[in-house]
DNA sequence: CGAATAGTGTCTCTCAGACAATATTGC
DNA sequence: GCAATATTGTCTGAGAGACACTATTCG
């Protein structure tokens, strides 16, 4: 903000009265999302007050009066869910603020979508209440707090989407994963299956999108063929994109024997 | 919101001090594109009140204490600019909440992108200040009120980003129109010239994009044939999508003699 | 006719999806 | 060997960009 008061302005902001305008609170909520055994899943928290009081909603909180909205998001997201932002990929998903969307006053929510791996211990919340993930499928929308299914769908709708044309599935990933673990974040998030050798291709061809470390992973418990490990690359776009199957496919691509 | 009441909830809400929150205002604010003789422009006002008297903002104001958000971004869209939700596009943008964006008080804004037409008299304002169209490239970042640079860039991005997949440019023209009406949107938006004959080719092959009146438009000042008129169709996505040159090609698509 | 715009067609290269085939590992 | 996963390669068709060519209008 530049320097263009002038006297006025400065008289102007001392007399000024906040009570003008309509009182609002701000909320930041979080949808954080992750793939466990193969399944996206949403962190849910049991209201320990009211309103919804015992019922399942996004984590999320007031925000103070001199935070950032992002800081808020950060915050809510180390303190209630234990996951830390680095690890994670942050992103803000707008702004709800029907009138009546919460019982005790004006309320205006900024959700944020949070990617994060499949963390060991990410139940240890502050807030002392129950915590859980709950595969996406399986939530029931009318069973949330608030407006929070309308909110979680816009979440799961902008996830699947950009996994097309951003890197972003990585953030699901640990820091060294196989192309396998990648594959089966995609599977999740688009709730298809994918072709394993079409998939190694697409990724290892987009420009930026994985750098090989150079080591091989240990086989899983089923076997197979150790696979070579990745990191995320330094792309913030995917070129060529990784399309959604079956989504709006005009016709005949490929044969079909 | 479905029957969850009980009776302690009913106490509790009767009992609940709004003031328990730290108070904010909210605003909507309209980045409102069109493109004008060729040109991607968007609609400023000059405040007439502090703070930032005298300079140049996106319109905008209050949201009222009952008044659904998506409602006054178009309350507003339709009393400062004259242009009728109608026959334009609308999409909130986001939330933009740095502690300190308004001088007055913490302020919450939810900017809306539109994009409409280029209208014979949209500086029809009711506000009675002053209103005019500028085009983007000529915006000073830093002569703008708040932080309504940084508001505008994300709205100048995500269309730029929007016209790629999905059919909206349509909304910057009039009802019918032509495929050369409908290139000049693009090439304003995305500030490149594109190739008259491959536009035509996959604007036309767009699944569910355009839908042909059946009648001719009447040549402009400078002759040439007359063109097809077009409406826009019922497509949601564009299949194919219609992608950005230059930005991320990684390399020889196509020859070059 | 020349300039300007509209529309069709052709060529080549990239990329997507369908699979075949091979490579490694655990059991 | 067999099951399971990883990786490479091959084929076909869709689609993108480059650009030749034709069509139609105005002056």
């Amino acid at each position: 903000m530049p320097s263009h008061r002038d006297e006025s302005e400065t008289a102007f902001l001392r007399a000024y009265d906040p009570s003008a305008h309509p009182p609002f609170a701000v909320t930041v909520d979080v949808v954080l999302l992750t793939v466990r055994e193969g399944v996206l899943s949403v962190l849910l928290v049991e209201r320990e007050t009211h309103p919804f009081r015992g019922q399942l909603a996004l984590p999320g909180g007031f925000v103070q009066a001199d935070e950032d909205l992002d800081a808020a998001a950060v915050h809510r997201l180390e303190q209630e869910t234990g996951v830390r932002r680095s690890v994670a990929h942050v992103e803000q998903l707008g702004a709800f603020g029907d009138p009546g969307r919460d019982p005790r006053m004006r309320v205006v929510s900024v959700p944020y979508l949070v990617f994060a791996p499949d963390l060991p211990a990410p139940t240890a919340g502050a807030g002392a209440r129950w915590v859980a993930w709950v595969p996406v499928r399986a939530v029931e929308p009318d069973r949330l707090a608030f407006d929070h299914a309308a909110v979680l769908a816009a979440g799961v709708e902008r996830a699947r989407a950009k996994l097309e044309y951003s890197p972003v599935a990585t953030a699901f990933c640990r820091e060294e994963f196989t192309i396998g673990e990648l594959r089966r974040v995609y599977e999740a998030v688009w709730g298809v299956p994918l072709d394993p050798r079409n998939f190694h291709r697409k990724t290892t061809g987009a420009d930026g999108f994985l750098v090989p470390v150079g080591r091989d992973s240990i086989p899983g418990p089923e076997g197979g063929r150790p696979a070579a490990l990745y990191q995320r690359g330094d792309a913030t776009l995917l070129h060529p994109a990784m399309l959604r199957p079956g989504a709006p496919d005009t016709g005949t691509a490929g044969r079909r024997r």
